[in-house]
DNA sequence: ACAATGTCTACTATATCACTAGGGTTAGTG
DNA sequence: CACTAACCCTAGTGATATAGTAGACATTGT
């Protein structure tokens, strides 16, 4: 049940784009620094993102990435399934990947029934968090801590 | 985000238990036999049940695996748990295997934050369901469509 | 005694993960 | 035009986890 690193670091790194009031670009350094990921793995996963149509770039002087499309359009379960894979726990219940099991009815299968649920649960999450709530959400309680401080 | 062949058995070999009216015991060959498993991998995963707690064997002749409570007692959370690890996508939102992250705050953190809600809607679902649940429903269905046979 | 069962530990082949390395391409700048 | 700053792409690598296999040992019923 683990994201791996490289969907941590992808995330991350998306978050921060988000946050960072669209249109301007970044650059991968800026992004690896801030978010402290070592910065040519940080190239892979921007990279396998860009081709997965959720990043844009520009190349030069000047260049870095930026999202494809506005941060509310853009969903956690895109950036998973991108860099991790299908989500659900096993394949017999994975809408992307699906793959029969050996149970011989599927339908009577309790363990079959079970990950379903837990697929739809995961996938509930996943598919109705965008970029854009996760962006939010730190920042609001990053002001909630700042008032406080304030004060 | 996958649940491992350890586990799958693992959960395989308990329901069939749970189904199989309580107290008398099933031999690791049947099970391995019934849920087309290797034999020798299964003896690893019930022992490592039984460590846990969840299960109690009898040795010798007539010996066989049971379940330590009744099958409504024994959550498929502990399961995994005991058989793959923390159920938690990223370490820094466990129960079981708290560890804390590189940000610099947790609660700012839009990651964590959704990670959290990933978390915690797989532990609903894991938590909640029993072994009897998951070996009723396969029974209900089966026996739906038993009776849609018959006619 | 012996056969059928579970117990325990060690080993192994393969795959996956988390990177690192390094050369290539594009685009501004002096 | 040369140079440099950025992204693009592929290959390699060491460590760890996965999915088993193997085999000796312990217990119990007949």
């Amino acid at each position: 049940m683990r994201l791996s690193k490289r969907g941590e670091y992808g995330l991350k790194a998306l978050i921060e784009l988000a946050a960072n009031d669209a249109e301007d670009v970044i650059r991968i350094r800026e992004l690896a620094e801030r978010e402290q990921i070592p910065l040519k793995f940080l190239e892979q996963i921007l990279l396998a993102l860009k081709n997965a149509g959720l990043l844009q770039s520009r190349r030069g002087v000047n260049g870095g990435y930026y999202l494809a499309r506005p941060a509310d359009e853009i969903t956690l379960g895109q950036v998973v399934r991108t860099l991790d894979g299908p989500v659900a726990p096993i394949r017999c219940v994975s809408q992307m990947a699906y793959e029969r099991c050996v149970c011989p009815d599927e339908n009577t299968c309790g363990l079959r029934l079970a990950m379903l649920d837990v697929r739809n649960a995961i996938a509930d999450v996943l598919d109705h968090t965008t970029l854009a709530d996760a962006a939010r959400r730190a920042n609001k309680r990053a002001r909630k801590m700042r008032s406080r401080a304030a004060r």
